[in-house]
DNA sequence: GAGGATTGCGCAATCA
DNA sequence: TTGATTGCGCAATCCT
């Protein structure tokens, strides 16, 4: 991450474009206040024109900085290239937010169907106990003849298997 | 929208105006460029002045544009405020991403969990038809004992027993 | 090592 | 008026 920028608000051409970089003064939120002249806190600067010695800075057209040909184009692809990254990302978080709806609809629908589900379940095991009730009943009226409850039944039932299941929710 | 931000394009105007490279802190984000020095230390004073062609350079502390001291506090605490909902910005996509995790384990166990049930459904209906084939058997052959082959039931009940499993979806 | 992709940051316009 | 958002450009990195 970076974490130094400095934007420099100049202007081409004015061959002092100087970037001043500041250690970071944590906490200090002050306005700054010009003091009379003292320096503050360790402010580097850090002259922006490479040039060697005090004359002229001759950037040539592929290396200068600043004001080159070469500068200027680099400085309008990375414009570029920054505004399609920013969209792409912006494009993501949307679609993110897309997905988050989507799966909440999704997981209404599985809820809805586990319940349904559920009651289906319930009512076919109610079924059974009650079946199973019946056998039993029917079982130990007449003479046991080592009747399991589930197999052998003599069942004189007489209809009583009635269950309705009506799923309404 | 914004549109023109001229921060660095801005052709010439101000021969002098250097960035400041903070770090965090709001302090000084001034510096005053002596034109071919090497600058080692900053005064935190803007020299230059933006209005240097026609206009008239009249700042006053609290109005005037730029070097103000107003300006600069009003800069400086939207670049707070800047800071901030960039902050939450990204918390809040971060969190709708992890929102997108959670939902999605959620639907499998959604999943899991109906697939759970609908096996057992599905049990639980092939037992009952089982017996309702056995019992139908059973009634139509009454003389012969030992018809069926999982259950000996001497059911008579008339089959009946009614199951209205709907499964809809 | 050149060049696109990301990212943090400050500015300014705009919204609320 | 003031904080919150948002588009934009710059520069430092990151990543190919």
């Amino acid at each position: 991450m970076s974490k130094r920028s400095q934007q420099t608000i100049n202007t081409e051409q004015n061959r002092g474009t100087v970037s001043v970089i500041q250690g970071q003064a944590s906490g200090a939120t002050t306005t700054s206040r010009p003091p009379g002249g003292s320096l503050q806190l360790v402010p580097q600067l850090v002259p922006a024109t490479p040039a060697g010695g005090g004359g002229k800075a001759k950037m040539k057209k592929t290396s200068g900085d600043k004001d080159s040909d070469e500068y200027r184009q680099r400085r309008e692809r990375n414009n570029l290239a920054v505004k399609k990254s920013r969209m792409r990302s912006k494009q993501k978080a949307q679609d993110t937010q897309q997905r988050v709806n989507e799966l909440k609809e999704e997981n209404e629908r599985l809820e809805a169907k586990i319940k349904l589900l559920s009651k289906e379940l319930s009512v076919l095991k109610d079924l059974f106990l009650e079946h199973a009730h019946n056998l039993a009943d029917n079982v130990q009226a007449p003479g046991a003849e080592g009747a399991s409850p589930a197999h052998n039944n003599n069942n004189n039932n007489n209809g009583a298997c009635n269950n309705n299941n009506n799923s309404s929710q």
